[in-house]
DNA sequence: TTCCTTCACTGGTCTGACCACCTAATGTTT
DNA sequence: AAACATTAGGTGGTCAGACCAGTGAAGGAA
């Protein structure tokens, strides 16, 4: 039943044209335009706030959120990430995406991400995390990034913050002018604990 | 408030040792132990639901699961998979764990897995579906499991059933006896639409 | 104008009540 | 005694109504 109360919002907000931001009408207006009980809605809100897609406001009201799963995350970790093998899994994962990320990023960067990139390498306001973050992006593929996004935080939640020497982001910048897949790879392993080594 | 439901419910878990398959206590009863209202251990339970951590059965009771995110991956699809370029990244990005996966399983399946695919290869029981189901298993890495399974249903749902060529299957198994992780990519990437080859 | 009170509205929670459904104990028939 | 049918209690699913605790804007007081 609230599946179908989720779909018949997701109809009203596709035909109201909302966007991320817009405020939803409240519980007690979505109970009576769907004709179900106010706790069948809240369900359902419930489950939308889990996907991240909306946020609750005591006392305002509902609003439409575009990113963010954080919450779904730290759940998730709770319940699962109880056994080492789990975590071993975890890091391996992320190394591979990231190096997968990587080859990607360096035949696809446009020159607008390519500037930022050095821009942040020149002002050395770059670390770990925004290297990723402009590496998944500039695979210019969204799902990959939403994946990375996810192993990551999972990541820093366990075993906190990695980082990587200065002078790193500088040849990496170089490899990545030159766009030489080899070369971003070989610097990646380098400067990596590689996870694969690792006997299983 | 119902967090920290959703925590005692866990520690509950915990303390009495319940495992997959048992069964939670209901929710008039844990309403009563945790002294909140069924509304509160309500949204907790539903909660675990999404995460595929419970089983709930109408007239029957609710039921500790370990695996299985079908439900939110159907509503995850059902909000996120609308425009194209979403449907292109998940094929991409499907194709690519799969790369990952085969390199992955060359290098580390067992005697017993390995007559397990010799075995379907034979008998002809083989399909794309158990044979991407193999080398994700094989891959020793039940995080990329999950992950690869994941995508595999939303792309089902979207794009159909795949299958190969008879002798796929023959040549596959024998650069696997002789873990040549290059030949095994090599017939995967002639079997399979590079989906990288697109431009973007 | 500025400040403050007030009030309507919102999400958060609780209660009690049905319903539909399942199970198992009970009773009935063969 | 065995097979079947009935019943009663428990369970999740849903609803309506109530109250609480915040928010924000309208309206009044300084």
């Amino acid at each position: 039943m609230y599946i179908e109360t989720l779909e018949q919002i997701r109809k009203m907000i596709k035909e109201d044209g909302l966007v991320a931001g817009d405020k939803l009408p409240s519980e007690r207006e979505l109970s009576e335009r769907l004709k179900v009980g106010r706790s069948s809605v809240r369900e359902a809100l419930r489950a939308l706030e889990f996907l991240g897609l909306i946020e609750t406001r005591r006392g305002e009201g509902t609003y439409i959120k575009e990113v963010g799963n954080h919450r779904l995350i730290d759940l998730l970790g709770m319940f699962i990430l109880q056994d080492e093998r789990a975590k071993e899994d975890l890091a391996e994962t992320k190394w591979l995406i990231e190096r997968l990320c990587l080859q990607l990023a360096c035949q696809r960067w446009t020159e607008q991400e390519f500037a930022h990139l050095e821009k942040m390498i020149r002002q050395k306001t770059i670390d770990y995390e925004l290297f990723c973050k402009w590496v998944t992006a500039a695979a210019q593929n969204y799902l990959l990034e939403r994946i990375w996004r996810v192993l990551h935080d999972f990541f820093q939640t366990i075993h906190g913050i990695v980082s990587f020497p200065d002078d790193f982001y500088e040849q990496m910048l170089k490899a990545f002018a030159k766009r030489d897949v080899a070369a971003v790879i070989k610097l990646w392993e380098a400067a990596t604990q590689n996870p694969l080594s690792k006997e299983r």
